[in-house]
DNA sequence: ATTCGCAAATTTGTTAGACAACTTATAAAC
DNA sequence: GTTTATAAGTTGTCTAACAAATTTGCGAAT
């Protein structure tokens, strides 16, 4: 029975709110302009009719496009939307990357990673290269494509960028790696190559040593190599 | 009273809902471990007592935590934190920036900034080329410290961006413009150097032209120096 | 005719109570 | 002991109402 039940949430992973449906589909207009910055949104009331939904419903819905900074409301005036230069918070909107927007994503990821470790090379702490060679070590215990072994791997990515000091290198790189870690591991499984556990450690024992060394240059360098391999083996 | 009240809303502008005020401090708890991952938050109906409020603005607040991707809820269930691992949601949690934020901050964007110009003159399109010595034009024709020279300025790098082709690039440019922003403004109008500006289009045209050669190190190394410059301008 | 003041209409913010939909714990039946 | 009803608990949605802030419109005074 249970089993069953798990079967069927994984087919239909969850009957979406209404709230959620809702600001996702003001949230698209907005960013396609179909509602123009500066102006305002039709009123509660107006989008509970037009949805069909009651009021609490809408005022759920924009209570997201406020967390997003989509949004501005005023008690007494009205929702109107805040121009694109000002908005707060960055995002991935869909659930699932297309393919395209992986190879976009990683080249994105690419010079951040390269600063990231060559600032970590520089400026890390003896207890954050601990933490850097300790994710180096799980991966190396780890089943091969399991999924603590990607854990691993994104948690030796993310303990170089806490080295570098800087926290929002540290955020932004957990958050590149929770939304490539789907990917990643899809890419893992069904890769023919036997080897990619090993390749992989060995580019990152690369990585280490030059942190370990402090040396930016040869940090950056072998971050780079690492990164190029692995999109090559993920096509 | 009311005279007195008035007066301190005008030192804080706006009077924050509740909403958003229990969605920051619930948000806050998550970020701290206060409310382990994987766990379980206290139900609509203990939150809304604990705070003093209704349940439906809890619910607006815990609509705003599910956006930002800090907590998923199933019905009949309750709400549950997701670990940080699978966040895919990047935010300014705070309003204003400290000084170190700033640099911090900075220190990110160059990378990426320099990537960008890079991509740009490998990859523009012509009209996208127009529309970055349009706000090169627009920067040149405003008043000096004015808040259309800084926009114009945000605008120039976001054409840039947009000029790679990868909209990740686009968007999160137009992220950190918007919270760099206000920064750049008081930074502008509180220093003594009178020729920013046109150091500042000087630094520009330099990268204009090596995109428009579509010689990628050039636009890179211009970049740098042009970042290097700004911030050296700023402190 | 213009401006000022003020009340009325709008609109968001908040509360209360109720029911539906779904999950989990409990107890009964086998 | 396992399975099956039953009940309790929790989130999702709706309705109705009032509070608080803003905007609008109208009338009066100048």
């Amino acid at each position: 029975m249970t089993r069953e039940d798990a079967l069927v949430q994984l087919r239909v992973p969850a009957k979406t709110p209404a709230a959620e449906e809702i600001a996702q589909n003001l949230a698209a207009m907005i960013r396609e302009g179909a509602i123009a910055a500066g102006t305002k949104l039709p009123t509660e009331q107006r989008l509970s009719v037009q949805y069909g939904v009651s009021r609490t419903v809408v005022r759920e819905a924009i209570s997201r496009l406020k967390s997003d900074g989509l949004v501005e409301s005023r008690q007494g005036s009205g929702v109107s939307v805040i121009p694109a230069s000002l908005r707060r918070s960055f995002k991935l909107h869909g659930a699932v990357l297309e393919k395209h927007q992986v190879v976009e994503l990683l080249e994105l990821r690419q010079p951040l990673e390269m600063a990231s470790a060559r600032l970590a090379a520089a400026r890390h702490a003896p207890q954050e290269l601990a933490e850097i060679v300790d994710a180096q070590d799980r991966m190396k215990e780890s089943e091969d494509w399991s999924d603590e072994g990607v854990q691993a791997d994104l948690d030796f990515h993310h303990a170089i960028a806490k080295a570098t000091g800087n926290p929002f290198y540290a955020d932004f790189m957990a958050f590149l790696g929770g939304a490539l870690r789907a990917t990643i591991l899809t890419a893992r499984s069904e890769s023919k190559n036997p080897n990619i556990k090993t390749i992989t450690l060995q580019e990152h024992l690369q990585i280490v040593q030059a942190i370990e060394a402090r040396d930016p240059d040869a940090a950056g360098h072998a971050m780079l190599l690492h990164l190029q391999g692995a999109s090559q083996r993920m096509t």
